[in-house]
DNA sequence: TCTAAGGTCTGTAGCTGGTACAGACTCAAG
DNA sequence: CTTGAGTCTGTACCAGCTACAGACCTTAGA
């Protein structure tokens, strides 16, 4: 696998995988629901992947590190894919996950702030009593 | 479904997700997973709860709301159950899941920045640039 | 040249936390 | 008696991976 064809490198899918340091299974997966393509086959059947393969497995790990679901990233790359995404497009689905993400966080808060009150009222002695489980258990 | 017994209401499985508000498979599942007990069963196999299980359900639901995991839930009720907890404990349990929601709204909280700060150079016009997908393709 | 270690191939099962549906049975009201 | 609603079971499905079995292939060392 350590084959130069006009200085484009080209890789088996542990090279990919350790590249870009998404899980080996993952790139499969990806394949299998369509945000990879297929790559070209070796004469044994090995998958054989290039720079593009390398680019846009970068797109999408970076998409999923901020939060965009993998239909999110399907949207993503059909507007690139198209080639005639506009700012426009992106922004709409980038604003719309953003709101989702500010959503999480103020569910998030509302509960750090129920925890944190609560366990600020435990005394961590060893008695039975004690705040969190009352607010588990009494009748809201 | 509608028998009394000394004044303990019995209630079927419909009747029980109606008063606590949790979907009817999910009290299957629950049972299922064993975070709420194998109920009795009436003459015709049909599950028969009472009150404790009304209260056990609610303990749970709580916990879910405030983001426990199920695995959470069981460590809870099973201090519970022992009828041995003490305030330490639950507060040893409850201080670590606080510090797992933390760490997601932090996680959250980068994540709302990038987005928020990357959507904000957009024009938003019709025009293929857009600092979005520069974002999402640049070699970090 | 042989062998052993590693990479790759496929399909499939597992994880969390549910949700949903099929087909059989039962119960209550009209 | 019939009809509609409730319940029973097992099973499959969702996201987003991860892991493993068993077969094949490649490469390095002896």
């Amino acid at each position: 696998m350590k084959i130069h064809h006009r200085s484009v490198k080209v890789l088996g899918r542990g090279e990919l995988a350790k590249l870009t340091g998404c899980n080996l299974e993952t790139i499969r997966y990806y394949e299998n629901i369509g945000v990879m393509p297929d790559p070209p086959r070796s004469s044994k059947n090995y998958r054989v992947y290039d720079d593009g393969h390398v680019a846009r497995l970068r797109f999408i790990m970076r998409a999923r590190e901020l939060g965009f679901t993998l239909d999110e990233v399907r949207d993503l790359l059909a507007l690139v894919d198209g080639g005639a995404q506009t700012c426009g497009e992106v922004q709409g689905l980038a604003n719309a996950h953003l709101a989702n993400v500010r959503a999480k966080i103020a569910d998030l808060k509302r509960i750090e702030h129920v925890l944190s009150s609560t366990v600020a009222q435990c005394t961590g002695d060893d008695v039975p009593d004690c705040p969190v489980i009352d607010a588990l258990t009494e009748v809201a």
